[in-house]
RNA sequence: GUGGAUGUAGCUCAGUGGUAGAGCACUGGAUUGUGGCUCCAGGUGUCGCGGGUUCAAUCCCCGUCAUUCACCCCA
């Protein structure tokens, strides 16, 4: 074979579609409800965008960007969504327009990074972003949003992990509070952490490196390093979802990759079906100053990016079953003209019809038609036709009647409709 | 970027230093126009690619590419 999907970039097959379409939908009709509206942007944006909002320290922007080259554009396959949306938020003085705004967006992401189970280079997120709020309500309506969503879709084993990162003010302390702490034990750490300890200490602290896990063991808390008024937040937070009846975990050694986030972040993590080490299948988390950051209004922001295909690998089986079909079975031309009409004004009235005008024998389109579970078929040859009648047989029951062809779309209608003839 | 595993029929996979197999799927027949069960018949392979060892390599060795799992990181 000559030419293949490039390296972790997947085709999504129609049996796969359908199950990608299932939890769109749901995803769709539950932020609806709660006042989201879509929001769809380009997947190409200018590079800087990335750096200004991703950030510089974050790996998705230092090395695993796809990055275009076109004359003295430089351009970039977005890695995530949230700085399209700002974008857009401030591009259009939204903050003007309203007090608050509550996007949602479903579409593929980027990242150069080595393809595993449930991380691909092209993968797709589905994600919410709400702004004008600063509130600990809305964090926890947002977080009650996502355990609804994935209960109702029927997810198993999962665990909501919570913790505040405090304002900027209270995360430069903590930096350097760790920075103290680490400096003396620098050499028990791994390479990578001792890399870290100049841009970003923080990601030292969920290192799963043994030699980092204990050198952290009693390193100081940035819960303990947060202002008043980021703990006043994050209570409230915790009061909120408590009064929800949310479960979750309060993880004070969360720290997400991105640069942005602000006092609340959470990640979603699932334990059931086929998702291997990768299985966080959702995270988020507050942005206070990304919009201003990016030359917008002072306007409080959070949101959070779910990965379908993760979700979908979690989530083993699922969909509604797909609809009865009637299976047309023409012997001959005539036939096969009088079974498109006839499928036609089956379709015109809402039935799913498959017709089979092959020159092949009646034994393998009934064949077929068993393999693609049709509920009815109808058998339609020369000696019907001269008689102005169908054979419309039950599948599930072998029962066949003859039928006169005006009466056919009511016969068809009826029996696909009918429960339990499976 | 790092480490391990795997590349044989459309799919899932056996297999042997001496010209390559099964199951599933597909098609035809048993049933001149009736599917799911059963029986019979039918076809396909540069054995990932390149090189080496050998009289002979799908098998052994080296390289390479691809896939995959894990680390890192993240959805």
């Amino acid at each position: 074979m000559k030419y293949r999907a490039v390296k972790g970039m997947n085709d999504i097959l129609p049996e796969e579609a359908r199950r990608f379409q299932f939890v769109e939908g749901v995803f769709r009709a539950e932020v609806e409800k709660a006042g989201y509206r879509e929001l769809r942007t380009p997947i190409v944006e200018e590079l800087a965008l990335f750096h200004k909002s991703t950030g510089e320290t974050s790996e998705v922007v230092q090395k695993q960007m796809f990055v275009l080259e076109r004359g003295r554009e430089t351009l970039a396959l977005r890695p995530e969504g949230t700085p399209s949306a700002a974008r857009v938020y401030i591009g259009q003085s939204q903050w003007a327009k309203e007090p608050i705004t509550k996007w949602y967006y479903i579409g593929p992401m980027f990242r150069a990074e080595q393809p595993q189970r449930g991380r691909y280079r092209q993968f797709h997120q589905a994600g919410c972003e709400l702004y004008g709020d600063p509130g600990p309500l809305s964090d926890a309506e947002l977080i009650d949003l996502l355990y609804r969503f994935t209960t109702n879709l029927g997810l198993k084993g999962v665990t909501i992990h919570v913790n505040s990162l405090g304002g900027a003010e209270a995360r430069e302390a903590y930096r350097a509070r760790l920075r103290e702490y680490f400096e003396p034990i620098r050499a028990e750490l791994s390479e990578h952490a001792q890399a870290r300890l100049g841009d970003n200490p923080l990601r030292i602290l969920d290192s799963k490196d043994p030699r980092d896990i204990e050198a952290s063991k009693s390193a100081p808390l940035l819960l303990d390093s947060l202002t008043e008024d980021d703990k006043a937040h994050f209570d409230g937070l915790r009061a909120a979802l408590d009064a929800l009846g949310t479960p979750y975990k309060v993880d004070p050694k969360l720290v997400r990759g991105l640069d942005y986030y602000t006092r609340t972040c959470f990640e979603l993590t699932a334990d059931s079906g086929e998702i291997g080490s990768q299985n966080a299948i959702l995270g988020g988390g507050r942005y206070n100053s990304m919009i201003r950051d990016l030359g917008g209004e002072d306007v409080p922001a959070i949101g959070f990016a779910l990965g379908l295909e993760r979700l979908l690998l979690a989530l083993g089986d699922v969909g509604p079953a797909p609809p009865p079909l009637c299976f047309f079975a023409p012997l001959g031309g005539q036939a096969g003209r009088a079974a498109l009409k006839a499928g036609a004004a089956l379709r015109a009235r809402g039935a799913h019809v498959e017709i089979d005008g092959r020159d092949g024998s009646l034994k393998s389109k009934l064949r077929r038609a068993g393999s693609m579970n049709a509920r009815v078929a109808v058998v339609l040859g020369d000696s019907e036709l001269e008689r102005g009648v169908a054979q419309v047989k039950n599948m599930a029951s072998h029962e066949q009647f003859e039928v006169p062809l005006e009466e056919l779309p009511e016969r068809v209608l009826s029996l696909l409709s009918a429960e339990g003839q499976a």
